[in-house]
DNA sequence: ATGAAAGCGCTAACAA
DNA sequence: TTGTTAGCGCTTTCAT
């Protein structure tokens, strides 16, 4: 019972009445060990400078009484709060699963915290939201954010800085290179037969959907192929069935989507109206998210090693926190931008084009 | 130029040289307005006392310096963090986008911020992450803690705690209710004639699957079923073609899955094997995680409200930090623990008991 | 090797 | 209404 008991409050000193508990101190352990916190201090972080038995000693003490250094009163003095925050647009995007498990394994292992920020796709919010963290904050790994250009390069000078899948000078980054992925994937579809390809655009506010819709138009022209686009359409994969329909509309044999979600909510109004995939229609998705693989059918899509670039981003911006002071505060970090490869995998949503146009594809029939 | 420099670093005050920068305080502030700083505290923090044409002065200032509270200083004092750390076991179980979107909206519209916190699936690690952090959180909620109940209890002593899917005394809990979902599937499964119903049990550190093993083996009970379980299997889509070769192994026409991850990965093989869902089987899933309803069958799944979970986790928290220091330290806070109800989700995969046996079945052609 | 003292940025008594 | 003082927990000189 007594030890029981130890167990559910070892964290807290009696205080001369005790009946109330507190946090233990450093100031705790010095006086059950009849030091002064100073030298408590030393002995749990530089044990090299003092006695060996005290030390000994105190660490017992600090075990005994599960002391646990309080990170605030630390981070005041060195001004390093040990955590990182990973900004992403929307935590139920299934892209950022595996950028977030990137950033957190690895920020894990040296020692920082992750914390979450979920900016619900408002650049504002993303800046405002910054702005109050700042100082408590040891530096920021934001994807595909949302800030305007000069927005970004003014908040590198502040707090360390690596942007995941946005390119802005001056400030380090990690992209996929998923433009070239998207001449991988034309050339794919050109093979296959196909002569008239649309791009289903994203939101007009993502970095990424502009340099996807760049590389297909591209592609497109240098396999003297015919390109348009439909959209833009807002995230997520409600917007699926608007989508089908505009393709559709657009009569074209092929389509590359922004991203998976656009091409897994295709699906289902395709198969609505009749359309087969890849029969009568090829889809081609970006990003290989959760769920490409075991949609029905499993989706042919660029995949994206967004997990490496969650370690590669945590990677840099810590090699960059823990680099010796500068000598020169004039000569700014060697401005590094990291291009990942994305591949293409083919699965089953792409085939060799129709002989013919779509016939009898059934009429939108409402809403989803 | 001058404004864009303003811009790029407003929140540094130069020192006496001009070359170096460093973060504004209410000293900074004090200097410049002619007070003191805690003149400078009062102006912004409680505004109704001091006198308006200095506040407003002070207020003035502190915009055009761009000054940011230092929140350890407050921490340090007031002992709040303003940070509350949601604990799930993989942030990469789509299981917890939900959870993790429910409490990230709540806790920032309460001026918490959300620090994410992976333990691996480790109750050693998570005991120790929570540990380490204790002192720089305000409180914490435990998605499907892996941590033994004695520990539980012990942690909820030294700092606010909420469990997710875990029942233990004396924490505050909101758990699902998917036993009593499971009755109906299970109900809904004899009501397709199913007289032969296998359950396929998760990973024996989980809460949940023992939860859920008992709600099926007491509905099987209530309607007269055979009942036999399959597994323990370890947690996620990879066990996905084990699963599905034990389900077969049963000679069970219909199986309830610990959760739509097994589920899902189950399909595939079972499509390779020759079997038929759900003409030869019948697969109920658990929790209608993103994918449930387009992977191929779609999944008739136990619909879990997840992401309300986390609303009501946030919730229960708050109300708890918020409330006025108790008179009487002895009065435990009330217990609450909430149960949400969890729903059925007929899609395709479960339809009525094939009339005879298997027999056609491809043997097991080597894993996946 | 250890102790004494100062201070990080902020807030909260208490005084004036 | 404003200034003065002290102190949160810790680290870091500077003495000893």
């Amino acid at each position: 019972m007594a030890s029981a008991e130890q167990h559910a409050a070892p964290a807290t000193a009696a205080t001369d009445g005790g009946r109330r508990t507190r946090p233990v101190t450093i100031t705790d352990i010095a006086r059950v060990t009849g030091v002064v916190p100073s030298t408590v201090s030393r002995a749990l972080n530089k044990p090299g400078r003092v006695n060996a038995v005290t030390r000994e000693r105190i660490q017992a003490a600090a075990r005994e009484l599960n002391y646990v250094p309080n990170s605030q009163a630390r981070a005041l003095i060195s001004g390093r709060t040990g955590t990182i925050a990973v900004v992403v647009s929307d935590v139920t995007n299934p892209f950022y699963f595996g950028l977030i498990r990137g950033t957190q394994q690895r920020l894990k292992a040296a020692g920082y915290a992750q914390l979450l920020i979920d900016t619900e796709d408002s650049g504002e919010h993303e800046a405002e939201m910054l702005q109050k963290m700042r100082r408590s904050l040891d530096g920021a790994i934001l994807a595909a954010s949302r800030l305007p250009e000069r927005a970004l390069t003014a908040l590198a000078g502040e707090i360390p800085l690596v942007t995941v899948n946005r390119n802005v000078p001056r400030v380090q980054s990690v992209v996929i290179d998923t433009p070239t992925g998207i001449g991988l994937a034309v050339e794919h579809l050109v093979g296959l037969g196909h002569r008239d390809i649309v791009y289903v655009a994203g939101p007009e506010n993502s970095w990424s959907n502009h340099a996807r819709w760049r590389a297909v138009r591209a592609a497109a022209q240098r396999y003297g192929q015919r390109f348009r686009h439909v959209g833009p359409f807002p995230r997520g994969r409600r917007s699926g069935s608007a989508v089908a329909d505009a393709v559709l509309a657009s009569g074209a044999t092929a389509c590359v989507c922004f991203n998976d979600l656009f091409a897994i909510g295709m699906l289902p109004r395709l198969r609505q109206r009749g359309v087969r995939v890849p029969e009568d229609l090829s889809v081609v998705g970006c990003d290989d998210i959760f769920g490409a693989d075991f949609c029905h059918p499993p989706l042919t899509t660029l995949t994206a090693p967004i997990e490496q670039a969650g370690e590669v981003a945590v990677a840099m911006l810590l090699a960059r926190l823990e680099q010796p002071v500068t000598e020169h505060p004039g000569t700014a970090p060697s401005r590094r931008a990291v291009l990942l490869p994305a591949t293409l995998t083919v699965r089953e949503s792409t085939g060799p084009a129709p002989t013919t146009r779509l016939s009898a594809v059934r009429p939108p029939a409402g809403p989803s």
